[in-house]
DNA sequence: ATAATAATAAACTATAAGATGTAATTAAAT
DNA sequence: ATTTAATTACATCTTATAGTTTATTATTAT
């Protein structure tokens, strides 16, 4: 199964080491260049491909931008960014546009194709000049700890359902609006949570139930 | 530079099927082997250790805690997770105890190599069977929007201060005798930041503070 | 110098919040 | 069928907590 692959460069000579070094390569099939983000685009819609090595820097449409539409034409497609950009935003920001690899300019050419095989298998990679960004990232990702760390206070449906508007900001009396009930009723409601959640005010109700995921 | 590796694994025919591949390679210097957490613990301690292969499925104390561990000895070893299992929970508690790859078993060994090279240079790497949900986890990652997306209120140094301690739940006059001044300046400073912020009271503003980042 | 901004504070007000007790309604248990 | 417990609901009360306003001093910029 040969993989065809869109190059993304405005410096044709990068562009030019790019498409010598793939050409050897056997599951490589066609290889296609673009200088911009628009030719990459048209390229991309009137071919199929199945990786895109792209350069951040372009002129006009950046290279984010183009990852995003092309990753919003086919997901199937794995995008790799290769860039001499190294900043958090970047990188992150390429990543939620669609990107599945992040390499450095600097990076082995031998080592590129290695890269590029096993993104094409489904792999994701990261340069070591921010691989620790994408491990921060992930590490602080919330799994696993979502109420399950800590009880979850039996609330009854009401007290929760009375608690999640307390964590949008709203008063006794809106609360009571909302519910069209009086609003002594929701004050006994709240006192009532905040002996079960046991805290002292309405801000450490909301800030409590935020932190541990309760409603 | 060679590196010197420790092989993590409780079944004795892949642990030799490892040392095998990596002891003709030539960026490998010393391979140690373990054949539990317990056992890896003590041999890392007492070695110079550049690249840990860790089994997941391990008895008695887990991969996780012993990634952990060694994590804490020493923040520059790069541990690379080498399973079967593959399920969101077990591959994002891997990255958080400071795991650097994550491979699956049935990766091709020269694959294996390349990985274990390019991780011991920095990279992070995910195996095509989980690389999608490393992939989903940065992009949810709140970069990008930490304050930029919004305008920044400026707050004056002291009532960003104030602000980060209504944040955590205190009250004026627990403010007040932590930073030393009176209830009253405490008051005058909240109603500042009420203002600035554009809300109503105190619990707006920390549930504002904590969705904008603020503080 | 002068103006503007920030930090501090006191006095004032009020209302919104929380405490307490109780009644009506529902569900579970015997 | 009857008791018990739990949930929802409401009113009254009190106060202290929060927020407003105005003012003084200190710092910084023009």
């Amino acid at each position: 199964m040969k993989k065809n692959i869109l190059i993304v460069e405005d410096h044709e000579l990068t562009r030019f080491g790019l498409k010598t070094t793939f050409e050897d390569v056997d599951f490589v099939g066609v290889i296609y260049e673009a200088a911009s983000a628009e030719e990459a685009l048209e390229i991309f819609k009137n071919n199929s491909i199945d990786i895109v090595i792209m350069d951040l820097g372009l002129p006009n449409m950046n290279g984010i931008d183009a990852t995003q539409a092309i990753h919003e034409i086919n997901k199937e497609t794995k995008i790799i960014i290769l860039t001499s950009h190294n900043d958090e935003k970047e990188v992150l920001n390429s990543l939620k546009a669609g990107a599945n690899a992040y390499c450095s300019k600097e990076i082995n050419l031998q080592r590129l194709v290695n890269v590029v095989q096993s993104v094409a298998d489904g792999a994701a990679w990261f340069d070591p000049s921010i691989a620790h960004i994408v491990l921060q990232a992930t590490a602080k990702s919330d799994v696993g700890e979502p109420n399950t760390n800590y009880k979850d206070y039996d609330l009854t449906a009401r007290e929760a359902q009375i608690l999640k508007l307390m964590t949008e900001g709203y008063s006794n009396m809106e609360i009571a609006q909302h519910l069209v009930i009086s609003v002594n009723t929701t004050k006994a409601h709240v006192a009532s949570i905040l002996q079960k959640l046991e805290v002292d005010d309405r801000l450490q109700a909301a800030l409590k139930a935020l932190k541990y995921k309760i409603v």
